[in-house]
DNA sequence: TCCATTCTTTGAATCGTTTCATTGTTACGA
DNA sequence: TCGTAACAATGAAACGATTCAAAGAATGGA
């Protein structure tokens, strides 16, 4: 029936200037106690909201940051999700989530989106070939921070977490535990992350002389590929298992433990010593808890979050971009060291 | 060094007015393509993109729809977000995600920055007590529409699944294998999920007169508790044995297949078969492969849209709200049937 | 050629805020 | 009592789009 009340509804009900309103809302120690407090009644009177649409345009950009993901789904970017979430909300800001399902078109309508609304900045972990998109943006006054992947410094910030050191943290835990004879179970190596882990843990390898590393290459990142590559393990029998076995993610080590371990003829950790990557939740719920690299994801949200806030406080044309890489941490569980 | 081209720039440009360029943009029709071609190129030539705050205080209305789900990494809603933004694109407008992640603080928080931005709707799985302040919001204007939780159709419309149908179809299931001896599995009844699933499957169970159900109650909804109750049945040996159980999730029954499956005193389904809920990801490759009870998700986010736009193109007085509640699906693999 | 009709284009008004120069009020010391 | 400073409140202008009545241009028939 009525329209939802604008700020002149509540100046008029309050008998005061529109000005002294919007002083009530944005600058309180302007407005003498007795005003404010006639306003803030009016306010509730009426349940007056503020229109953002207005506010945005009159201040001539938004508090909002988007955010686009390669998959809500993925526990690595859910949590990042949540940190950048608070992070921006330290600062006044909301989130706006973009899920571009590892899909270059949607990515591409989130951006159209995204600049429609004149948001403060841009997180994204980019699917297509965005760059130089992206690089427009920028020159346009809108920030981006990439995430989970490194970029050019010259053009923009990035946070990261740094495969290779992941991969040799695996490797080197393997070799600490005195495991020599190591493989190394991984999808595409054109995926460049699982391509550093498995740099990571050669050069780990290459420290300790008698040790070798054996490369299985999987059909994916899934249990069932790790299932595969697990099964193929078994029939070796005894004299051909590795002593120690690193998966580039907990998917694949999952089905490789399930092969194993279901004809119950080799033992975890004794025959062979067996390591993820990624720390997902069923890790410490599988069969034998499982060892693994997790990543510091809470962190890159927060610190891509504040790489933009720290553009945003720059000029446009400043060359000030920042990559900031992270090191993942060991995680040891029973299917490394015995409880 | 230049702030971002306004349509007045595109005009000046252009050499036309603003209304023109306006025109070009959402009446293009209504120009000349002589003009529409000049105007198109001053838009590329300016790199200006629509300001969608201006427009949406002119327009009254934003284009944006907002989604609060209780956990984006829950991937029953993860398919829901995803199947709502599809249905909302179809109908040219956009949705803004908001993780509330069980949080009424963070809820609230949601709801008023949805509300500051004017969204023709909200689509939202409550945590808190919220129904009040949904009610308020309804006569302001926001149409609600309530997601996997049924509410009073004179107040709001709703989607949800029909627990109590599932817990019956997964049961029957069982006994339609021939299986008499039953467990339910389940956590704290308070869920009201739980207690329905559990309901269904009584039902079920009623309509075989040689027919038991024994209810187990596990301490969560996690792998690790379906563990506890599972290690607890393999002490029983085999005369004590269910042979068919029924998991008010995936994951307890996922755990409960680890405990029995661990010592190879039991076999699925042979023994015991096992059936979950949810249909996660993870049921397919689990060591048997689990039969679960599917939802329908993607009918769920897309229907939450279609009535939402009903709720639209009704006047805000008006009592029409529905109900829609969908009826989920039995998926069938080597727990309960030997492949 | 002229008039009527249809098709294009124009530009001022509008949406709801924030901003800021200006005006109004109060308090206090001289 | 007056002048001055500090404090409060005012209200018009601006943000960038859309809308729409009105003006202008083009077309075609007589």
């Amino acid at each position: 029936m009525s329209r939802t009340a604008s700020i002149k509804d509540v100046a008029n009900h309050a008998g005061v200037a529109v000005g002294t309103v919007s002083n009530v809302l944005n600058y309180p120690d302007r407005v003498s106690e007795r005003t404010k407090v006639r306003v803030l009644q009016a306010i509730d009177d009426l349940g007056f909201v503020r229109n953002d649409a207005a506010r945005q345009l009159r201040a001539g950009q938004s508090r909002t940051i988007g955010l686009i993901v390669l998959d809500v789904g993925n526990p690595f970017f859910t949590s990042v999700v949540r940190s950048a979430e608070d992070a921006a909300a330290l600062s006044g800001s909301a989130v706006l989530l973009g899920d571009s399902g590892h899909n270059a078109e949607r990515e591409s309508h989130y951006i159209d989106l995204f600049q429609e609304q004149r948001v403060q900045g841009l997180l994204i972990s980019p699917v297509g070939d965005v760059i130089d998109r992206l690089d427009q943006l920028r020159e346009r006054g809108v920030p981006t921070v990439l995430v989970d992947r490194r970029a050019d410094e010259s053009r923009f910030s990035s946070v990261s977490v740094d495969d290779d050191a992941g991969g040799y943290l695996a490797a080197r835990h393997l070799l600490d535990i005195g495991r020599r004879r190591l493989a190394f179970v991984g999808g595409p190596l054109t995926i460049h992350q699982v391509a550093d882990r498995l740099e990571g843990a050669r050069r780990a390898v290459a420290e300790v002389p008698e040790a070798t590393l054996e490369i299985l290459e999987a059909a994916g990142q899934s249990v069932l590929a790790g299932r595969t590559v697990g099964n193929s393990l078994v029939e070796r029998g005894d004299g051909g298992l590795p002593d120690g076995i690193f998966c580039a993610n907990d998917l694949l080590a999952l089905g490789v433990m399930q092969s194993l371990t279901m004809m119950h003829t080799v033992r975890i950790p004794e025959d062979t010593a067996l390591i993820g990557y990624d720390d997902i939740d069923f890790a410490v719920s599988a069969v034998v808890p499982l060892s693994s690299i997790r990543q510091p994801t809470e962190a890159l949200g927060r610190t891509a979050i504040e790489l933009l806030v720290e553009e945003n406080n720059g000029n446009v044309g400043e060359h000030k971009h920042r990559s900031v890489v992270f090191t993942p941490e060991l995680v040891v569980r029973q299917s490394t060291v015995k409880g």
